[in-house]
DNA sequence: TTGCTACATGACTATATAGTTATATATGAC
DNA sequence: GTCATATATAACTATATAGTCATGTAGCAA
């Protein structure tokens, strides 16, 4: 299970990705890619969230290399680059699940 | 492969967790713990960091459910919670030597 | 009691960033 | 060319938090 040993170096890289899926905004926009590739303005209606600050999340969501890109005219289509994304996110989901049945033990 | 939607309000609790994954620190901390069990004080000295800003990152990675903790006399032993954190981190490292490679293709 | 050790916590500063507004850029229609 | 639309980005404000310093608290020894 576990595996070598972590390079400072390392961990700084993975706390930057991490930091790209600790906001709720950038987990929306994901969840909204999750029915497939959509245009920002897509993501605008389905998000709720203002168009610069959908623009500014998507570039951190590119860079930290989750979501890719394709533009078509004046749209710009994103995707999920993989499943690594529903796998992370499942993977917390769980833990959230298992903590709630254990408070609702608690209070039975 | 994909679940259930998500609720905003499991979006934010899932930010939440991962926001506590995201600082070099805490990681550094939680991977200290690979080792098993340690003292605040042992884990100053592994990470160098100082003593009010470990006790303040054992509180969050406590607060989110990453890391238990015993009491003996006058120490705190914390300890991993469970393995996790190693296969979110090992998922983030996949991803990291996968963009690796392709990096090294490019100047190749 | 006093003193010491281990840890937690409040107060503070400095930095990072989410969100907004205004503007820039680019593409297509006309 | 003008105009409208779609997206990106710069500048700004407000908030959150990492790190430090000082202090508080709890357990143990003498």
């Amino acid at each position: 299970m576990s595996r070598k040993p972590l390079s400072a170096e390392q961990m700084r890289l993975i706390a930057a990705r991490f930091k790209a899926l600790s906001e709720p905004s950038r987990l929306e926009i994901l969840n909204a890619l999750r029915g497939g590739e959509r245009t920002v303005t897509e993501l605008l209606e389905t998000t709720g969230l203002g168009q610069a600050n959908v623009s500014k999340h998507l570039q951190v969501l590119h860079g930290s290399g989750f979501v890719e890109r394709r533009k078509d005219g004046v749209s710009t289509h994103y995707r999920l680059a993989d499943k690594d994304v529903l796998r992370l996110c499942e993977l917390m989901c769980g833990r959230l699940e298992a903590e709630t049945r254990v408070k609702k033990k608690l209070f039975a």
